[in-house]
DNA sequence: CGAAAAAGGTTGACATGTCCACATTTTGAA
DNA sequence: TTCAAAATGTGGACATGTCAACCTTTTTCG
């Protein structure tokens, strides 16, 4: 195993360290990053970032490539290059954009069509299994609490600017 | 502002990725990470990963190499070069492990110590700020909702194994 | 309109994280 | 005791993520 890492870690086993809120939830994304990529890598070879932007395309909400990174989560370099990976994998087409042409639109071949209907299933059960960890309460306040969280991380206002003093 | 992946992200303007916890969980780390980095980026030079294991070493609980590694959280081969660096920059010194010699004490120079000091006090008041972007039901729950998280991240024995039809 | 600002995408440099193979030491069991 | 298994650290290869500079297109506003 290379689970080498976990043994002390959210056990807290040593110290205080369990009630680092930014570590405990580095651990479990990392976690979790992990157990996704367990799963892609039993039905394919898509990487956890390729298989984030198919999966935006497969909602077909929007073809848009700004619509597709934003919804995605990913910075404007990884996504540039992550897109050229499928395209030269063929899990997708690129099309210029008439309305915007700084943008262009991502099309899903059959390949990503029928990766996504392999995975799909059992992503959807992992999210179950997750859920089905949490109390019903746990399960209601997640969502907001992490939503607090990530507007409480996105700034340092609440930190005096450093002493000017040299 | 590097900022532009948040817009749609965590506010989930789009689809149901809102619902994604594996997602959302990504999106909090990174941002916490972000915000991080940009508090020891006003100190000083140290990376996440160098002020991790300074934490862990502050802590004085234990000087061995197994127990700083697995405090932190980090895997073997970061953690050795990690500690590498830090060596090299003057931050720690390493010295052998009677006990077992396979591992070797890590500690602080005044230096480290010096960073610590500064750099603790702001952290702390960071984790202070996000505990109180919480309710206090939400206080309570968080910390055994991630462990439970964790624990279900842990494996992925709720999928059957893959099919061997082929 | 026309210039400045903003947004989008690309690229390269670099930091961080993951995975694997290896050598050494320790542990555990025959 | 002795030998196999496990644990530890190291190093290399490679994936992922971050950051900054740049160019093009769009938007904003005087």
């Amino acid at each position: 195993m290379t689970d080498d890492v976990e043994d002390l870690a959210l056990d807290g086993d040593g110290f205080d360290l369990s009630l680092l809120l930014p570590f405990q939830i580095t651990q479990l994304s990392t976690k979790l990053a992990a157990q996704a990529r367990l799963i892609l890598a039993r039905h394919g070879d898509l990487s956890l970032p390729q298989w984030r932007i198919i999966r935006v395309i497969a909602t077909g909400l929007s073809n848009r490539s700004t619509y597709i990174r934003k919804s995605a989560g990913i910075d404007k370099s990884q996504f540039s290059k992550t897109v050229n990976a499928l395209a030269d994998a063929g899990y997708v087409t690129t099309a210029p954009c008439g309305e915007d042409q700084r943008q262009f639109e991502i099309h899903l071949t059959g390949k990503a069509i029928a990766a996504h209907a392999r995975l799909a299933p059992e992503l959807d059960a992992r999210q179950r299994h997750l859920l089905a960890a949490l109390t019903p309460e746990q399960r209601e306040m997640i969502f907001p609490a992490i939503h607090a969280l990530a507007q409480a991380a996105s700034s340092i206002d609440f930190l005096k600017t450093p002493e000017f003093e040299d």
